[in-house]
DNA sequence: GTCTATACTAGGATAGAC
DNA sequence: GTCTATCCTAGTATAGAC
């Protein structure tokens, strides 16, 4: 009797591997340990992925659709309004920040990782950076910015700013400064 | 003939591994690698280090005091000024992340290398955090603010953000916004 | 006595063969 | 799914030059 090919096998994988890297940072996380919490053979987890550094670069870009999809979410019920749609993605990012289980956001960590610039992850994690600045531009310009690109810029630092310190610091650090600082920050740069 | 014992061996230790720490990240370095960059014997290394564990956590050690060195003098033509002292600790920081060769500040870089609480180097990274949040505090208290916490808060998450973001995106990236928004930030709180 | 250099152990890494 | 090949890791011990 012919097997069925299990479906959903690489998102398990995934799965599994997401929650190790995210525990243990991807460079510390074997194979072996991977394939262990799969239940899986490992000839399944290279017939899915070409290696390592490929399985950390497709997790990172699973991150970045799971960080697309949150940040669309949170910007819903504001839509029409771009500054409040700014301070909401600020506000989410937060939130996953003070979250029980935030070790670090997964770009930002996989890059201290990986600093070889040629690394596939490594070009995940800067290609999240642009994606999040362009977003953060496109609402900073809908909203009547007098200089857009700066405003981009300031709230880039306080994204970048709140995701590390919840790593360095938890919730008992200065991620609860990002929303009043990017509501003033907004309301500086708009006018209103 | 007994021959004498080598002076500085740590510290030229210290400038090799630290040089490649820096370069490709603590984990990613070997202590062969490092014995071969320094030009010495293994065993010397494991005399001056108890382990490699131990080797990464004063690297770090000499890191702080290295950065607490740099910011003293980047705040010497300020004194009397505590917030001027504030924006010129900023203004260091800015130099130091647009600096050719940077690769991320050694503690955030570390600290996500090194995700478990209990490491050794983990715990000089998050010292250094609550340090750097103290100088700010103190700064913020002598320069008269409203709520010295939120200015110190806010001031972190500046910090922060503009070390992580040097090493995302590198001067190109937003970097450059750090100084205006502190001065921003300092204004608002002091009301000068 | 102090150093460089190498051999060695024990284990874990990636990767692939069966 | 197991088993193997090959390599690299941390760390220790030893040999021999100076």
């Amino acid at each position: 009797m012919a097997r069925k090919r299990a479906p959903g096998t690489r998102d398990r994988i995934l799965d599994n591997a997401g929650r190790l890297f995210r525990e243990h940072g991807a460079r510390a996380v074997g194979m072996q340990q991977i394939v262990d919490a799969c239940g899986c053979g490992k000839n399944l987890v290279y017939r899915e992925f070409a290696s390592k550094d490929d399985l950390v670069a497709v997790y990172l870009d699973r991150c970045q659709q799971e960080w697309t999809a949150t940040m669309d979410q949170a910007t819903l019920a504001d839509a029409g309004d771009p500054a409040a749609q700014l301070v909401a993605m600020v506000r989410a990012a937060v939130a996953q920040a003070e979250s029980e289980d935030y070790r670090g956001c997964p770009f930002r960590s996989t890059l201290a990782q990986f600093p070889s610039e040629d690394h596939p992850a490594h070009r995940v994690a800067v290609r999240h950076a642009e994606e999040l600045w362009a977003r953060l531009h496109a609402l900073a310009e809908r909203a009547g910015a007098r200089d857009a690109r700066s405003l981009a810029d300031q709230l880039m630092l306080v994204f970048d700013g709140l995701y590390t310190n919840g790593a360095l610091l938890g919730p008992k650090g200065s991620v609860g400064a990002a929303v009043p600082l990017a509501q003033d920050i907004v309301r500086a740069a708009t006018g209103r």
